[in-house]
DNA sequence: GGGGTTATTATGTCTATACATAATAAGCTG
DNA sequence: CAGCTTATTATGTATAGACATAATAACCCC
């Protein structure tokens, strides 16, 4: 491999081979350019990428550093509960449990942003996977941040459904276990009180909040990541 | 703001608006260029910056398009323990109460991607919050592939010592929740089968594979970051 | 029309050059 | 020497131009 590409590798194993230890000062793109034998830009590129990578600092006229005590990144794909299943070889189907206009609690309005007493659309789902439960989703959504009419819920998840409407919203993920409630036991066949890797997640656009959901996986599941 | 910053933006916020819906292929560099009366480059940077970011997907000739059904991503910071506990505003301290060689159980092994019977050096470590139980670490060390002596582990957390000595390793972290096994619920004071946040993460270096940890929270512990 | 070859095209990368910007160092002044 | 101003410097960004590369479209031959 030739280019900014190899400049980056090599950078990146000088860091690991402690050549540059965290906190030193690593030569100036100029520098680089030239022992290298390439165009600075290259030389900039590569480094701009080590930076966004969080292996080195750069600052202007303080130079470039080997970043020390960064909190090492993890990128997680959150995958739709679909192909997360299929990714197992196993065949996803769904079932809705509820679905209709409800108060949700005070904490869901409040994540979202919303003023209390706002009736929002409550869409409960349970995911199996070769027919047992995999996972159970409850979802708040709010109508008005979502443009056109709810699509064929037997065919699609709302999540999907979501992905095309509207994508590239922002928002927060939490992770967290929790023993299962009444409701996660009856509906994931297992104990209450199990252990239940849950996450819960808002998503917002331009258009306001769009919606709350927060997925209970059966007991057993991992959620794995590559640093 | 303007540059190549302004053109990402422009363009996310065009996609967002659903000028350009999932699927739809967005006009060329060139074109753009000549729209937003900039070199080619620059547009070049700001759809390379949108490509990273998962928004949209580039082929050479095929050109550029709205990404769809695109993995969310999210961006986890693993913080080490000290700084988790003390952004909550809280006192960390920290107890070892194992340290020794030991023979690792063979998932850990295999993890670490180690022959069977392969001896490593153990150190279980109790992370506190304001005195109260905040996490049980158990890590087994391979102390082949760290450079130098370890450190005065009175002092320094394994972990803490490890970012500085080893930076930028690899590695996997898997996220699940547990039940509160015998030991965690001493350590932890809480029931044993308590639903219990656990991570656990393997890291390596080109010498080999550094270390294993499994970091069992204390319950109600929640991981959160922003998609 | 099927199958293989060639032309076309959008993105990917590199270069040399230029100027902008932020942070530091040096110098000056009271 | 404190405090302000100015020079220096490394990175940040932009440019036009060039060539590389991969994927598609067009073409040709049988």
């Amino acid at each position: 491999m030739n280019g900014w590409e190899a400049i980056r590798d090599d950078v990146r194993a000088r860091i690991s081979a402690r050549e540059w230890v965290p906190g030193a000062l690593i030569p100036g793109e100029e520098a680089l350019a030239v022992s290298y034998g390439v165009a600075r830009a290259t030389v900039n590129r590569a480094m701009r990428e080590l930076a966004g990578a969080g292996l080195v600092e750069r600052r202007r006229k303080a130079g470039t550093r080997v970043a020390q005590g960064a909190a090492r990144r993890a990128v997680l794909s959150i995958p739709v509960i679909r192909e997360q299943v299929e990714a197992l070889g196993q065949a996803h189907s769904f079932q809705i449990l509820t679905f209709g206009e409800e108060l949700p609690p005070e904490a869901v309005l409040m994540a979202m942003g919303l003023d209390a007493g706002r009736m929002l659309l409550r869409i409960d789902t349970l995911h199996r996977a070769d027919g047992r439960p995999h996972a159970l989703e409850t979802r708040w959504l709010n109508l008005g941040a979502v443009p056109g009419p709810l699509p064929d819920l037997m065919r699609i998840t709302v999540n999907e459904w979501l992905l095309q409407t509207v994508p590239y919203a922002t928002g927060e993920i939490v992770f967290a276990a929790e023993p299962a409630g009444a409701e996660d036991a009856r509906h994931l066949d297992c104990a209450p009180g199990a252990a239940l890797f849950v996450t819960e997640r808002v998503t917002r656009t331009d258009a306001g909040p769009v919606t709350w959901v927060r997925l209970a996986h059966a007991p057993g599941w991992r959620m794995r990541t590559v640093l």
